[in-house]
RNA sequence: GGCCCCGUCGUCUAGCGGCCUAGGACAUCAGGUUUUCAUCCUGAAGAUCGCGGGUUCGAAUCCCGCCGGGGUCACCA
């Protein structure tokens, strides 16, 4: 069997972490058997359609690297792939179930509906539709349409019967129809529900396998008493588990459920996002391998989906952000971090700027670590009054200093080279104590005590400016 | 509340009746290397396998009950 899964997300906002990851799923499922990953956008709800999601979600792929294989932008031989233009095989469809016996009309009103629910709520019953509709006769149908009352199309849901499925993550899944409702399929402005346009589409489009959260494993049921009632042929059906907050409710905004776009913004990688995800809620070895979407591909399926709700673990996107920039060339990272530098940042030559990437490299977890990594580079940068003098006391280490100022001053070369070695001897021959020497002369130049490595990093800035911050310092000393 | 699902170190998990005095990873802590930080290396702590009953010579692994968590009950997806 060809493998055709599809990525299905209604335009209603920015998908978040956890809904990307369902593509992604999808998407690796699709790679690795060799099958095709579709797009279908599902906006059958115009109310809460949110102009330019559209494009966000797709923009979203695009920065993952989940290409699609058929879609609205690329086309394919299912098309359209927008659900919003396909109406009218919708209507076709809700129709042929109405003639079939197996759906039927409904005119009752909002208002009504939603007294029943009261109703059966107060009395303890759990809500559902009460079939008010259900034996209209055709005549007094017909009448209301011609009439012009609105109507919705309600599936009829078969009394006494155990739906069940073997869900390739889940199991076997039974629920009877007595705890299913009168599913609407057709709504009152003519729109299916998602309920009658996944079916549909999914049929058409000849998809093998629906694959997507857990939330819609109530919602199966209908599903299949939708293709039985069309006499489709079954998809095999896979729900992954939901991903949780760290409080272990439902991953919120408040804990992290933001967008792929906010965790670029923030520094991450698409590639570290991409592995993250990949371990939400599926393992392979021990959780920790750094792998790229062609590992991925090799690796995954979905017999090692779990079942248990993983939870959302800020520390390991961190970890695998950390490993991905680590094996990043240093020439590629310089690149990913120019997105980062403000318009002021005093490096503008690209060699020095991959060359600090790599003195950066493996102290980064995220791009914006850069930032604060290489303050020092700004030339009218000075030293905090108070770090100084923290760590600038012992009246050797500003002896020393005065001397280290006068030998870069005649030094011939200024490489990190010869900084090194002339400083290093000059140290030695002293025998300054050489944690404190070279703390001082970190704060001193690089103005943090937490900087790239000292030599290299002094070589980068210009001669003078050395100079003068030691000055600098050591005038500050002084006054105290 | 009804229905469905889940429950192993803080977190992700391995485990599928004896190899488990429960293994690994992330995080944490300690030590080593190092001019800071980080990297790298070594080590430590951390789980009475949600609880209680069974079944069995033997259970994290099978069965039942309870508890806890999650999902879902729309003319939203």
């Amino acid at each position: 069997m060809t493998v055709r899964v599809r990525f299905a997300p209604s335009p209603t906002g920015i998908p978040h972490i956890g809904n990307t990851r369902t593509a992604l799923f999808n998407w690796l499922f699709a790679k690795h058997h060799g099958g095709k990953f579709i797009v279908r956008i599902e906006d059958t709800d115009q109310k809460r359609l949110v102009p330019g999601s559209r494009e966000k979600i797709m923009a979203i792929l695009d920065i993952l690297g989940l290409k699609e294989d058929e879609s609205y932008r690329v086309g394919g031989k299912y098309g359209p792939y927008i659900q919003s233009q396909r109406l009218d095989i919708y209507q076709r469809y809700a129709r042929q179930l109405i003639d079939l016996g197996k759906a039927y009309y409904c005119f009752c009103s909002p208002d009504r509906l939603s007294q029943v629910r009261k109703d059966q709520q107060k009395r303890g019953q759990a809500p559902k539709y009460d079939r008010h509709c259900l034996s209209l006769s055709k005549d007094e149908v017909e009448k209301r349409i011609k009439a012009g009352e609105a109507y919705v199309v309600r599936l009829k849901v078969p009394d006494d019967v155990k739906v069940s499925w073997q869900d390739v993550i889940q199991g076997s899944i039974t629920i009877k129809t007595e705890n299913i409702d009168d599913q609407v399929l057709l709504k009152s402005d003519g729109y299916p529900t998602y309920h009658l346009a996944v079916v549909v589409d999914d049929h058409l489009m000849k998809i093998s396998h629906v694959l997507r959260g857990s939330e819609w494993i109530s919602s199966t049921p209908k599903h299949i008493l939708l293709y039985q009632a069309f006499g489709w042929d079954l998809p095999k059906f896979g729900h992954f588990p939901v991903i949780l907050g760290p409080d272990k409710s439902k991953l919120a905004k408040r804990h992290g459920a933001k967008s792929v776009f906010d965790y670029v913004a923030e520094g991450y990688l698409p590639e570290a996002l991409v592995n993250f995800m990949a371990f939400l809620g599926w393992n392979y070895k021990d959780n920790s391998a750094v792998l790229g979407l062609n590992e991925l591909i090799k690796v995954f399926d979905l017999d090692k989906v779990g079942k248990s709700n993983p939870i959302f673990d800020i520390d390991k996107l961190k970890y695998f952000n950390k490993e991905h920039i680590k094996k990043l060339p240093a020439e590629e990272l310089a690149k990913r971090i120019k997105q980062f530098l403000p318009e002021d940042f005093p490096v503008k030559e690209e060699s020095v700027l991959i060359y600090l990437a790599r003195l950066c490299q493996v102290r980064m977890t995220t791009l914006t670590d850069f930032l604060s990594l290489t303050e020092f580079v700004y030339p009218d940068k000075k030293a905090d009054e108070k770090v100084v003098k923290k760590r600038i006391k012992d009246p050797i280490v500003i002896g020393a200093l005065v001397k280290i100022k006068a030998l870069l001053e005649n030094l011939s070369e200024w490489t990190p080279e010869a900084i090194e070695a002339e400083v290093k001897k000059i140290v030695e021959a002293h025998s300054w104590p050489k944690g404190k020497v070279y703390m001082g002369l970190r704060v001193a130049v690089l103005i943090n005590p937490v900087t790239p490595p000292l030599f290299e990093s002094m070589a980068v800035l210009d001669r003078q400016v050395v100079i003068d911050r030691i000055a600098d310092v050591l005038k500050l000393t002084h006054e105290a």
